[in-house]
DNA sequence: TTTCCACAGGAAGGTACGGTCT
DNA sequence: AGACCGTACCTTCCTGTGGAAA
């Protein structure tokens, strides 16, 4: 085996990380608009007065939260000066789905971890109670921003009891803010009524980025990332162009860009090019792909095996009656009892939702009736190569047989080649 | 125009699990 | 130990749906 050891790798980059999610420029592109309602939204806190309420609804990688960090960020060291007394409490409600678990999260939040509570076995008003304390024993003005707020779905109590903690005698001393932050434009809709009219006080809308906005923002993170002349021409007008196709999301056009970066120096390439900006699209698909589907759990992978086995064999689009018949199948041979077809109904949605299958409604009236129809959105062998761990417990299916050995060859033949 | 197929998907309730409290 | 809590994951039951056929 030859030696082999690391060496700095400088020759592209010369800042990678301002690429990256958590980074905050220090200036934001083509969101002043929003930046100017945000920031008249935030001017009572300066004033000592009662904070509003803030809504920020927007599709993902659109800059909420980026201008939220830096709105908040400024408005912290002016409280400093102007001697406000100002707490942000910062909460993702990513995997929370209730109003529970959001004030468990809250309450551990500001606790030290050794007073931290279990997420589980307390009642409810136990859990709001320990929350009144913490909020009234820091006083002064409290900012709780929830980031992905609508992931809480239909529990949504705790949006309305905040606000209304002052009101009710559960808090005293401290005045509470909430900045929501829903990337689903339908959560606030379907808020209960009592919620809107309190949480909503203003409501903020972040577009999608356009074409151009992305160019800007790409730029501008270009200029601090990248040496002079190591983006090759129409790179961040290929990285933008995709971006605008996403639904405007910049974080996606920025992983993007560094996607691309980091294939033309595994390549040790002097310029990125729009071919490494392409591969990296390729290379960002697939990885979400995987991602996707080793999230899934075991009924719902076996589910997704079934629709496979049938594409293999040119069955497909497949209606849900089918897939059940082969996923009952499998499962037979895999020797694990099988789910009602009810339940599958819910994982083929599910895997539509996660655009790993393309479903579609179909009516064939008096004969056939009303169903639906299911394929993979993704090749056969990207998809089974995603499940290796299920196929190897359940088995391999002969339509797939030949698809897997002929991937197997192509991995083990890449190995000795290179 | 009316009929009616065959499933879609909402509603409600059951069960098991990891937790707290007394 | 045993009552109780919130939640994930299922099942059972059932109403709704849209368009080809009659």
């Amino acid at each position: 085996m030859s030696e082999i050891s690391f060496t700095p790798d400088d020759s592209l980059y010369r800042n990678r990380d301002s690429l990256s999610e958590d980074y905050t420029p220090s200036t934001i592109v083509g969101r002043d608009n929003e930046i100017s309602q945000y920031h008249a939204a935030l001017q009572p806190v300066i004033n000592g007065e009662r904070p509003n309420n803030i809504f920020l609804y927007g599709k993902t990688g659109v800059g909420k939260t980026a201008v939220t960090s830096y709105l908040l960020g400024q408005l912290q060291d002016d409280s400093e000066k102007f001697d406000v007394d100002l707490t942000v409490i910062s909460l993702n409600c990513e995997g929370l789905n209730s109003s529970y678990q959001v004030a468990v999260n809250l309450v551990n939040k500001i606790r030290t971890p050794e007073h931290h509570i279990s997420k589980t076995g307390h009642p409810q008003y136990e859990v709001y109670e320990f929350l009144w304390n913490e909020l009234d024993d820091l006083g002064g003005t409290v900012l709780i921003v929830l980031d992905e707020v609508d992931n809480i779905g239909e529990s949504d109590s705790i949006l309305y009891q905040i606000p209304r903690a002052r009101s009710n005698g559960n808090i005293n001393d401290a005045k509470v803010g909430i900045i929501g932050i829903s990337n689903d434009l339908a959560f606030r809709e379907n808020l209960s009524p009592k919620v809107r009219s309190s949480l909503c006080e203003k409501s903020i809308s972040f577009p999608p980025y356009d074409a151009t906005e992305l160019e800007a923002v790409l730029e501008q993170r270009a200029e601090v990332a990248f040496h002079e002349g190591a983006l090759g021409d129409g790179v961040i007008q290929l990285c933008a162009a995709y971006g605008a196709q996403d639904a405007g999301d910049a974080r996606k056009a920025l992983d993007l860009l560094r996607g691309a970066g980091d294939i033309a120096r595994a390549e040790n390439a002097d310029t990125v090019t729009t071919t490494h900006v392409k591969n990296a699209r390729d290379e960002l698909e697939r990885e979400e792909l995987m991602d996707g589907i080793a999230d899934l759990a075991d009924h719902q992978q076996l589910v997704l095996y079934a629709l496979t086995t049938l594409e293999a064999e040119s069955e497909t689009p497949a209606r849900s009656q089918t897939v059940y018949q082969r996923y009952q199948e499998l499962a037979e041979v895999a020797a694990l009892d099988s789910r009602t077809s009810r339940r599958v109904r819910d994982f083929l949605a599910d895997l539509s939702t996660l655009s790993i299958v393309v479903s579609s409604q179909r009516n064939d009236g008096l004969s056939g009736g009303q169903y639906r129809e299911h394929k993979l959105k993704h090749d056969v062998e990207t998809v089974l190569s995603a499940m290796s761990d299920l196929i190897e417990r359940v088995g391999i299916h002969q339509s797939v047989r030949q698809t897997i050995a002929d991937s197997d060859r192509v991995m083990i033949s890449t190995t000795f080649d290179s």
